[in-house]
DNA sequence: GGAGATCAGATTGGATCAGTTCTATTCCGA
DNA sequence: TCGGAATAGAACTGATCCAATCTGATCTCC
């Protein structure tokens, strides 16, 4: 499971060095769903021996990430259309038992720092820059789920944050919803500061529904 | 992730079958959380060499079944009460989520399955059976989740279901719930075939705080 | 000209081995 | 007798080797 994801590698030994650096070229797209991955390559790029890598790529297995099939090596798992949209799905859905389960230990400490957040959002949005945006928007959403307080809802939601947008890199992103999504963000914490449950859950799957017409109309029609 | 809790492994090569097998040790309870896994060790008694081993447990760890440690090597995990009681409520959820999305699509047929099962389940029940009844409510539950279309939520329920078990096991079951269970199955379905997710929904969080009333007054007070 | 067999190169799978790190016992001194 | 250090053993880590398998291209035959 990526504990790794919370509590950050330990990663003295090369496996979970090899481990973090593949994760990382797998989510930052740098290494596309469907390529392979040769034991052989990977060692003389990263820089280790492949047994290292034999394990890495046995773990990425048990995380979901790549595919291993017997002597045909392994290739990063390839996304399809029913499981990206069913783990957006998810994803909303675990939105919604965060904010209603976090709802009554939210402080205004915690409201001010969603607020900081979709300030940041808003002006990485002006300033063109994308990449900060799109993380500014996972630090956002992964602090209200973590409000919720439990972290194994955390924990699938990171993991189907990043999968999903690994996803969408390679399908591009779009850029119209982005100013809809800073002005939903901003009542999302407007409900929230009202404690209006019912709202923020509305709130959450109207942005729902519109992502996923945006991603469902990206893909193609069957995969 | 466990595609091979849904579709069955392959387990063609030394690395699958021995994944397999050591996750049913641990699921299954002959191997204790926090036990070591030797690699050599298991190697002799499952009749590998150490290196498949050293694969099947590094996927495993991706699967988040065991914690490597370097130059410490595999335990079981170690699951602490926060973790379960995060994972159990997170099930309830997912459980929620799929009878409210599944009710529309939910046929005679499916609601006769369910039936059927909860009917086997009381059997059991009577007959004193009692891992054939545990092992049937999973399927009534998976079964439950299943119908609410999303995969996803499917696969995240079953591990965390797994996983619960794998823990209860070595804590005991309370044996006074079963009965209530029985009940709780029969007011479900009748739930169902109304239409009446509202009914439903109550039923089902009726039932978590019942069982995590019971799950936590097995577990030591801070762990 | 196209389909299937064949063969060489590439890649994975499993095994063994030396080096390093950790663990637990033992031994010594206070 | 207790505490700490030294040591011996066990276990893990990383590397290399060889066999088994796959991939892709060429060649032959229909």
């Amino acid at each position: 499971m990526s504990n790794e994801a919370l509590a950050l590698d330990a990663a003295q030994n090369s496996v979970d060095q090899a481990t973090r650096l593949i994760r990382e070229d797998i989510l930052s797209g740098r290494i596309a769903p469907g390529e392979r991955l040769k034991t052989a390559e990977l060692a003389k790029r990263l820089g280790f021996s492949t047994m290292p890598l034999r394990e890495a790529l046995r773990k990425l297995e048990g995380e979901g990430l790549v595919a291993i099939e017997p002597n045909r090596g392994a290739t990063v798992r390839q996304l399809d259309r029913a499981y990206i949209t069913d783990l957006f799905e998810l994803n909303t859905e675990l939105r919604i038992f965060a904010v209603r389960r976090g709802m009554a230990m939210l402080t205004l400490e915690r409201i001010r720092e969603l607020e900081g957040l979709a300030k940041e959002y808003r002006m990485h949005l002006e300033a063109g820059e994308d990449l900060e945006a799109i993380d500014c928007n996972r630090r956002f959403n992964a602090r209200l789920v973590e409000f919720g307080g439990n972290r194994e809802a955390l924990r699938v939601f990171l993991r189907g944050w990043d999968t999903i947008f690994a996803f969408r890199r390679g399908y591009g992103y779009g850029t119209g919803r982005r100013r809809v999504m800073a002005e939903e963000m901003k009542l999302l914490i407007e409900a929230l500061r009202r404690q209006d449950a019912t709202s923020a859950e509305a709130i959450l799957r109207m942005q729902n529904a519109a992502m996923m017409e945006d991603l469902v109309s990206r893909i193609a029609p069957e995969s």
